[in-house]
RNA sequence: GGUCGAUUAGCUCAGUUGGCAGAGCACCGGCCUCACAUGCCGGGGGUCGCUGGUUCAAGUCCAGCAUCGACCA
């Protein structure tokens, strides 16, 4: 046992964080307890990191997560887990490729003007310089993650996975390329997948457009110039007429011919029932082309400019197209009328730009068969979502489940390892790099593609532990035991990862995804730098402590809601922080004398109740972390530490303290500060770790460090049922005595006279206890079993015992009178309610016999007590 | 249009098997009481969105409605 090594002389009365956290953070790092070890024989517990963008920086998102990881790591480290919480970070393709043009730009030059072996190794220095920065902000958040095995989705070794899973996914058929309508992003120039395509609400104007006999409505006119045809529900008796038939309609460019085909994907509820079909500009109308043979014209091209197929209007940009043919259609009298009309745009989920649907050739992953796999992973409890409903989400998705489209017109990213023999026009998928076909020897060209970015980050729980070689990580750590990750997430890596992590490893890759809600800003906005409602964690950090911000993070961490945050929910508990400080001097301050190796006698009355306590608390926040409750394990501890702590049981220690007549009597209660606060200060390590790795250091304590010390465990004796509530019946007695004090505005400082007729049950136990009522209270109380209410007196009942507070000269008798008839009003309101249950023949006969006598003896008491105040109004008439 | 969620004190939110509504902040009153004014003591404040239903008993279960929100199309 080391000893209290610091007097409290030099302690500050306030908390200072920024000290603290730079002292032990690095200390922690340095003595390696963020280590793990995979020939360790105690239980596995691994938590892989949803990697963040390597140059992006920590928002409140990431905090929350992060910090929510960590609380499991380190409860779970404490715990005796063999814990490793993965490191790591992912390249983010267009993001970060946006970020080095824009560089280039400013320079006055483009990608291509570079070339791509120098553009990718400005990408590289790019990533070197601003790489650091997020893994700072996380140690500066106090993540304890095993840094020694940071991972980036570009590193050797994961790309060696990419490639692995590339090849054989195209071996078994699953991976193909296709001619198909791609989601594509003009400034960005790629191709997106579904799941990078935003939806945004936008007038428009709904164009009634005639074609020929038929009219139909559009908000995309432009598009006219590529369609094929028309088409209606073949249910429609209108236009069943027309059906098959091939109509020579004037339009802009001169007359043209379209066909009218029946499909069921109209709905002929909408607009005039007839819609235009224009294969090349839009994923339904590409389906409906396919299905009825319509040829694909595409009259948008890669620029977003129209193409020479738009003819007059060919070069000029989409959206100008737009103005420019519904002019010239009104001059010719085509447009029938136009509306106002809300619809959803599509649009680039990285730079916002209206996405363009065309028709190009990609790499598609067939995921049908991964989801279904993945869809029974989740139904037979493999995979546990916690809170439950989130598995709707996953499941309706994972069942409407289309090609995945991976490949991205981007440089930066793992290159397709596919090449492409133009000799022979073979194709050839290989895990190393070739250069002349394998079939006529002919030179080879590599696609000029990359992978989508989340297709190496599905990878990441069995690559970043040493996949595709079967690793000691991997047999020990495999399947890790819970992501953490928002909702917004579940489609991007949770779903992939569960795919990917089946099919490859045939095993699940986290047996339990753990949903966290997105944070807001005060007003319940979603953050964003166009709102300028940002939070910055590492600003309130530093203005009110990393423990405090993470200790808000988890005490809203409330299943299923957003987060709100604000200064002041951080600032009350900065105040938290400060209070635990101050109650840890206090202790300090008063272990003079104190021999932590000694035998303590047993605690007394109050150290009996407060161990009580501690240990429902320890219960509470293990039941709660287990079920992954945040929220109520925090306010467990904020509860007991401030309410039981130190509203009660400090004031309760400094009458021995501070009065050392009985040495004895001193070091019980210096046995139980110095043991309740030791674990409670454990217990709290994974939410607040600095500021309880400095006290703990301070205090008398086994151990090097807090981090390696045990989690405190509720043991089935710890529990006492007589010694809470006997505390309960003296804290009851001083709260009346104070409630008559608060309500007759008497002075804190004036000592009470109180006279306590006390029942017999609790006569022994207030007896014993005067001086700790009498402090705690600031009175002087006199027991007598007979005693007789005095004039001028204010009278509080507890259980079966009268307390008469002498008002003589203090107050005027009228407040007293006020302040019992309040009091009557109130208990009449309670036993007219318990009588109303009672009276009812259907709820004594039907409800079960232990809740009716519950109500009975309730009844009994407050009638009591309502006579006892009844008869007192007497006394101050 | 489909799916899911929310609606509880002035504000932000808890409320896990149905059994007399809780917290923090804010507010009111009293205190610089020798750990802490980032504090201490006391207090007020809610038809639990609306309408029905099930039940002895509903914030809690069921149905409908209203409002807000998210996701998917």
């Amino acid at each position: 046992m080391t000893p209290a090594n610091q007097s409290s002389a030099t302690i500050p009365d306030r908390y200072e964080p920024a000290a603290v956290e730079a002292r032990w953070y690095p200390e922690w790092e340095k003595r390696g307890y963020f280590r793990a070890d995979p020939e360790s024989p105690r239980p596995p517990y691994c938590i892989v990191i949803p990697p963040p963008n390597v140059t992006g920086s920590l928002h409140v998102g990431h905090a929350l997560d992060n910090t929510l990881q960590d609380i499991l790591i380190r409860s779970k480290r404490m715990d005796g887990f063999n814990t490793l919480w993965q490191p790591g970070t992912d390249h983010a393709g267009i993001a970060t490729q946006v970020v080095v043009e824009r560089q280039l730009a400013a320079e006055g030059k483009t990608k291509q003007d570079v070339g791509r072996a120098a553009f990718l190794q400005r990408v590289w220095a790019w990533k070197e310089e601003a790489g650091g920065t997020i893994i700072r902000q996380l140690k500066k958040l106090g993540a304890s993650c095993d840094w020694s095995r940071l991972r980036f989705t570009m590193d050797e070794g994961l790309s060696r996975a990419v490639r692995e899973v590339f090849v054989r996914l195209y071996d078994e058929g699953l991976i193909y390329r296709d001619d198909y309508i791609v989601n594509w992003c003009p400034r960005c120039q790629t191709v997106l997948s579904d799941l990078e395509v935003e939806r945004e609400e936008r007038d428009a104007d709904f164009v009634y457009i005639k074609y020929g006999p038929l009219t139909l409505g559009t908000v995309r006119p432009e598009t006219k110039l590529g369609d094929t045809g028309v088409a209606v529900h073949p249910g429609d008796p209108r236009y069943a007429q027309y059906v098959g038939r091939t109509l020579r309609i004037p339009s802009v460019e001169g007359e043209i011919d379209i066909k009218v085909v029946a499909d069921e994907a109209v709905d002929p509820e909408f607009g005039t029932g007839v819609i235009k079909v224009t294969p090349g500009h839009d994923p339904t109308d590409f389906e409906i082309g396919r299905r009825h043979g319509l040829p694909v014209r595409t009259v948008i091209g890669f620029d977003g400019k129209m193409t020479a197929a738009a003819g007059k209007y060919a070069g000029l940009d989409r959206f100008e197209c737009r103005r420019r043919i519904v002019e010239d259609m009104q001059g010719l009298g085509l447009i029938d009328r136009v509306e106002p009309y809300r619809h959803a745009v599509g649009l680039c989920y990285r730079c916002k730009t209206v996405v363009e649907p065309l028709v190009s050739k990609q790499w598609y992953v067939n995921v049908k068969p991964l989801a279904e796999v993945a869809l029974a992973a989740a139904h037979d409890g493999r995979i546990t979502f916690i809170p439950a409903g989130w598995r709707n989400t996953y499941d309706q998705w994972m069942q409407n489940i289309r090609p995945w489209c991976i490949s991205r017109q981007l440089w930066w990213g793992h290159r397709i390892p596919a090449w492409y023999c133009d000799k022979d026009g073979s194709v050839h998928v290989s895990r190393t790099d070739l250069t002349t076909c394998p079939k006529c020897g002919g030179p080879l060209r590599q696609d000029p593609d990359v992978l989508d970015t989340w297709f190496s980050s599905g990878l990441w729980p069995f690559s970043t532990l040493g996949w595709p070689d079967d690793t000691p990580e991997l047999r020990t750590w495999y399947p890790t035991s819970v992501l953490v990750t928002g909702f917004d997430i579940i489609f991007f890596w949770v779903a992939r990862m569960a795919m990917l992590g089946l099919h490859f490893m045939k095993a699940e890759p986290f047996r339990h995804v753990y949903i966290h809600a997105l944070v807001r800003d005060a007003e319940g906005q979603k953050m964003s730098k166009s709102k300028g409602n940002i939070v910055d964690p590492l600003a309130i950090m530093s203005t009110y402590g990393t423990d405090a911000f993470r200790f808000t993070l988890a005490a809203f961490a409330a299943q299923g809601r957003d987060i709100r945050i604000s200064d002041e929910r951080v600032e009350g508990y900065r105040n938290f922080a400060n209070k635990l400080w101050n109650a840890a001097r206090l202790v300090l301050a008063n272990l003079e004398g104190y021999d932590a190796a000694g035998d303590a006698a047993p605690a007394g009355l109050a150290g009996r109740w407060l161990e009580s306590r501690l240990h429902a608390t320890i219960h509470d926040v293990r039941a709660a972390l287990d079920a992954y409750r945040f929220n109520d394990a925090a306010g467990a501890i904020y509860q007991f530490l401030w309410n039981d702590f130190c509203d009660w049981y400090l004031e309760i220690a400094k009458i021995s303290l501070y009065r050392p007549e009985d040495p004895a009597e001193r070091h019980r209660v210096q046995h139980t500060l110095v043991t309740v606060l030791e674990a409670t200060l454990r217990l709290l390590h994974p939410f607040m770790p600095f500021i309880t790795e400095e006290l703990w250091q301070r205090l008398p304590h086994d151990g090097e460090s807090i981090m390696v010390a045990a989690y405190p465990k509720a043991s089935r004796t710890g529990t006492d049922a007589e010694a809470e509530r006997q505390m309960g019946v003296l804290i009851q007695v001083i709260t009346a005595i104070r409630n008559i004090r608060g309500e007759m505005r008497i002075s804190p400082a004036q000592t009470l006279r109180v006279i306590v007729k006390a029942a017999d049950a609790d006569a022994p136990l207030l007896r014993e206890h005067t001086t700790l009522i009498e402090t705690l209270a600031r009175a002087r109380l006199t027991l007598d079993p007979r005693a007789t209410r005095p004039r001028a007196s204010a009278l509080g009942v507890v259980g079966g015992s009268e307390l008469y507070v002498e008002l003589e000269g203090l107050v005027d008798l009228a407040a007293e009178r006020q302040r019992l008839e309040k009091e009557i009003k109130r208990i009449e309101d309670t036993i007219a309610f318990t009588r109303g249950k009672l009276a009812r023949p259907d709820f004594t006969e039907r409800a079960p016999a232990e809740i009716v006598d519950k109500e009975r003896e309730k009844l009994a008491e407050q009638e009591a007590r309502h006579a006892k105040l009844v008869a007192s109004l007497s006394w101050v008439g």
